[in-house]
DNA sequence: CTGTTAGCGCTTTCAC
DNA sequence: GTGAAAGCGCTAACAG
């Protein structure tokens, strides 16, 4: 490894015989340079491979062109494809992005705020960690927290109480009646919203879904699987697609058809979502636009919040109730 | 937002009329401070709040304590799996994950590691896109790539090798004798050895695979899926799970069940593999074991590449070929 | 237009 | 044991 000292501003000022300022001007277009002079530098500049220190410069103007991203379990499917979402948007504002991973403890959650914070990164995009909230003002860079348009301090968030309608509205239309919600976890809010939507449509068709909590997880879709009663349902909306798909292999185990006996939604439109047979009507997020408007608000770009539409995926998981799903046509 | 200017060492010295240097002595335990002094420090620290500056740090020692990692695309379903690794791997050493994310293109590659070093980043951990190499003397810090055992440079892998083998000789010893191999990218050394794995295996036995090159995702094996004859096979070997998936389902829509009419393996052990129907045999890398070796290295732990031994997954997508399955008894 | 100067906050000799 | 001083490489005032 040819651990060549990188070259300095320094190194091009006196080869050149100018004065660091001037070349440091030159390289970045400020200050006025004659346009010979600053080609010149361009191209010494060039010949050394030179390449500005970023933490001398981070020292000296006190940005590091650095956001750090904070997301609850990066294991998570959803994670992944928002990480890279917001990866694309810091991308195109010449932001790297410092990635850091709660592991759905709170107390880490805080560790990694205050860690990438001493690391120096100009700004912070928390996805909070199920059953916490992130107070701006407790944080000395500009944070965007997205999470659901009813967590305190939120900047972006994908509708869920919309996307919980969508889903409410289509099994209704359908024609279910005896509904069981996999809720997901009681203390997440964006659960609670995505439920609260359903429910909104349900009750005033007279309709009063059986709930369920749990974590978000396919594990946890699974055993509710096993367990509960599926005679009492002609439908069953989960609030997450892990869960959905958990609960859809458990069933199937059983016995029990889907769309036959029973429908079945998701939420978030993974690919687990087209694997898992039948495929699953869900609801897809639109996590470019949440990215980017969170990007843009650290950025300055943008001072408001903003709430993004969700979308009704139809797919082969939904259908109208058998004749004979009353009485449980299906096994036990 | 209280952006109160966060509390610097010369605070903490001013306060307690002591030089800079012996705070900073006494904060890190370096040089020699008296226990009461060095104790007096650390409480006055704590109260101020005070929290290093990473950039005057790292500027000062050159040292940043930030390994970057590239990843080929971040969206394919193994990778966050890896960068979930390697983030718990460098946490244990203190240190930070700058992430960034090749998209598939070898010149976004160079210029993400260009772009990580200029941050200063102390190492790199390199996943490389397809058919490129990344040649260790061109770069200026310490780099772990994690590739196959064939691709030059290579610091840890799994034996991808050995995980056709695996699959290959569990195959033939169910009596399948009528191969199809769906190969992966023809570029790609992990598929490469993958694939040569499996071969190793079946010509020796007589049996000459037919070899299908694609793109490793789940839209390729669908297309396959889709095209191929699938009377000439009893059993389809992929190189990556997400391939085997796709082409499960294109060929159930076909009529084809699985195992049944054909047996179908992966690679890789994704959730995936759980959730399509029926779940897949495949092959389990230690991703915790090869993503530790790549920073044990770049820590300059160890000097020696690694290579990880893998794990055959029983599943049901794999039986004893059908006796009718000569003649081709499913559709087409 | 270009150069001089003065640090950013920290670590590290080297004196005392 | 502790402190004074010298920068790391860069940028931002301010002079010339």
């Amino acid at each position: 490894m040819s651990q060549t000292r990188p070259s300095s501003i320094r190194e091009i000022a006196t080869t050149l015989g100018v004065s660091t300022a001037t070349v440091s001007n030159a390289l970045r277009g400020t200050g006025r340079v004659s346009p010979a002079l600053a080609e010149q530098i361009r191209l010494e500049a060039e010949r050394l491979g030179y390449v500005p220190d970023h933490a001398a410069r981070a020292l000296r103007t006190g940005k590091s062109n650095t956001v750090g991203l904070l997301v609850p379990n990066i294991g998570q499917p959803l994670f992944p494809a928002f990480a890279q979402a917001i990866e694309r948007a810091a991308k195109r504002r010449g932001l790297a992005v410092l990635i850091g991973d709660s592991q759905g403890d709170p107390q880490q959650q805080d560790f990694e705020i205050r860690t990438m914070i001493a690391r120096g990164v100009d700004a912070l995009i928390v996805i909070p960690t199920r059953g916490t909230t992130v107070m701006p003002e407790d944080v000395s860079v500009p944070v965007a927290v997205i999470d659901s348009a009813a967590t305190t301090g939120n900047v972006a968030a994908s509708d869920h109480r919309e996307g919980g309608r969508l889903i409410a509205r289509h099994l209704l239309e359908l024609g279910h009646d005896r509904l069981l919600i996999l809720a997901g976890p009681e203390n997440s809010l964006v659960a609670r919203e995505r439920v609260e939507g359903m429910c909104e449509v349900f009750r005033p068709a007279g309709i009063e879904p059986a709930l369920r909590y749990s974590d978000a997880t396919f594990e946890a879709g699974s055993a509710l699987g096993h367990e509960l009663d599926l005679r009492d349902f002609t439908a069953c909306a989960a609030a997450y697609d892990a869960l959905a798909v958990g609960f859809a292999i458990a069933i199937k185990d059983r016995g029990c058809s889907i769309p036959e006996d029973m429908s079945l939604t998701g939420f978030d439109d993974l690919m687990w979502a087209q694997i898992v047979s039948p495929p699953l009507t869900t609801v897809r997020q639109d996590l470019e636009a949440v990215a980017n408007h969170a990007l843009a608000f650290v950025a300055g770009e943008i001072e408001t919040s903003g709430i993004f539409p969700t979308e009704l995926v139809l797919r082969q998981s939904t259908a109208r109730p058998s004749a004979f799903a009353k009485g449980g046509r299906h096994a036990e």
